[in-house]
DNA sequence: ATACGGAATACTGTATACAAAAAGAATTTT
DNA sequence: AAAATTCTTTTTGTATACAGTATTCCGTAT
């Protein structure tokens, strides 16, 4: 059965796509009226959008003032990424801990998928499938934690991340390799079910990340 | 200077304080129209300010479907302590690590307030005061930890547990004395600056308080 | 009686007109 | 010419009317 979706909602995740695809860039200044005719809805349901949108971090805007697509400095970065570290941390000890046999195999089998991908991958060329399948491996750890609140708010943060990554980090192969090694020692732990290496692991992992991601706007900026 | 509040900002603060204070309980259901009707004026900012307590997870909805105020299950609620506990960690980890030597003078002023305070109501029996420099406390560690994003994340969670905590936990002397011993702990720490104790302390804090709060919910459901 | 189906109704979603505030342009003042 | 001040324009905030969907109520059939 499925439900039509409302005008809001489609409004909601295009103007998202598109503030993470970077077509609105960071900084750039968003306006209710243009938006509506663009998208040839009126201005209620962009409001409604733009309204969520706020709340999750990916526009910025004060009373009677204008909106602006969030432009995060590197401070917020290294924020964000602190942050999401304890709490992928907590995720992943949760996972060992909490998840069913049934959990545990079908974690498995995707394992072998996700090394499948990328063997077949290798020049890593395609930056989209590896992104995605790179998410997946952390959705499917907040789901077998157990914990829906922190599954929310680690999937609040994913987007703010994204946004960072899209403006850096094009292609950086040898941090694609490495990311492969930590899923691979994240995921043998929360398998074994010993939840404090787990923890310690992602944690490290995201701190990983973030050097990457740091390191990579900092070339940016000195280049550009 | 001060800005005139929009409609959609003092609604949003009364719809929030309402449902804190259990004017609105969980599970009741909202209606738009009524709470328009109420407070005097059209459903566009209620609609506005219903939207962002959805976001904070006050009040649930689904597209055209009804409204109702957050009604947390025992999980529910052992989910945000969990986040919570491991999110408080950090902030008292950071605080130690980062807090300028004026804050930290400041801090420890504020800590012989408190004192004060405790002392002063040794009866206990002013919960509201209690409470408000018990969020206080917390308030100033998100604040020396100088991570803005963990900071707004903790703050959002503090709704939920009000909310949890005006349903329960009514007075609990107990729990109260163990509240201030557990903070002088995680204060001591952060003003020696270290880090490590301060995140455990912290930690342990926010395991006693769901401790508390679960036994308390349980007690109320056995003799309600 | 109970289950099903179809109006009636009650509420949320959307569009639009109008109000108010902030940003920008033009004008005056120094 | 620079700064301050008014006024114009642009843009967001609010009210309201209308559209569309879910829920309720009632009648009918089994």
């Amino acid at each position: 059965m499925i439900r039509p979706k409302t005008i809001r909602e489609v409004v909601y995740e295009q103007l998202k796509n598109n503030i993470l695809a970077g077509v609105y860039r960071p900084g750039e200044r968003l306006i209710e009226t243009n938006l509506a005719q663009d998208l040839e809805v009126s201005r209620t349901p962009i409001r409604d959008a733009l309204n969520k949108l706020e709340s999750e971090g990916l526009v910025e805007t004060l009373p009677h003032r204008r909106i602006f697509v969030t432009k995060l400095s590197r401070k917020n970065i290294l924020d964000f990424y602190q942050t999401r570290a304890v709490m992928e941390g907590l995720a992943a000890k949760l996972a060992a801990e909490n998840a069913t046999e049934e959990e545990l195999a079908d974690f498995h089998s995707f394992l072998n998928e996700m090394e499948v991908v990328f063997e077949k991958e290798k020049e890593l060329t395609n930056y989209k499938v590896i992104a995605e399948i790179n998410n997946e491996f952390h959705s499917k750890i907040y789901y077998i934690s157990k914990n829906e609140v922190l599954r929310k708010m680690l999937e609040s943060l994913q987007n703010p991340i994204t946004l960072i990554r899209s403006t850096a980090w094009t292609k950086n192969s040898t941090r694609k390799y490495s990311t492969l090694n930590e899923h691979r020692l994240i995921a043998s732990a929360i398998l074994q079910r010993d939840g404090t290496t787990a923890q310690k692991k992602a944690e490290e992992h995201i701190f990983n990340a973030w050097k990457a991601a740091d390191q990579a706007l900092e070339d940016e900026n000195a280049s550009g």
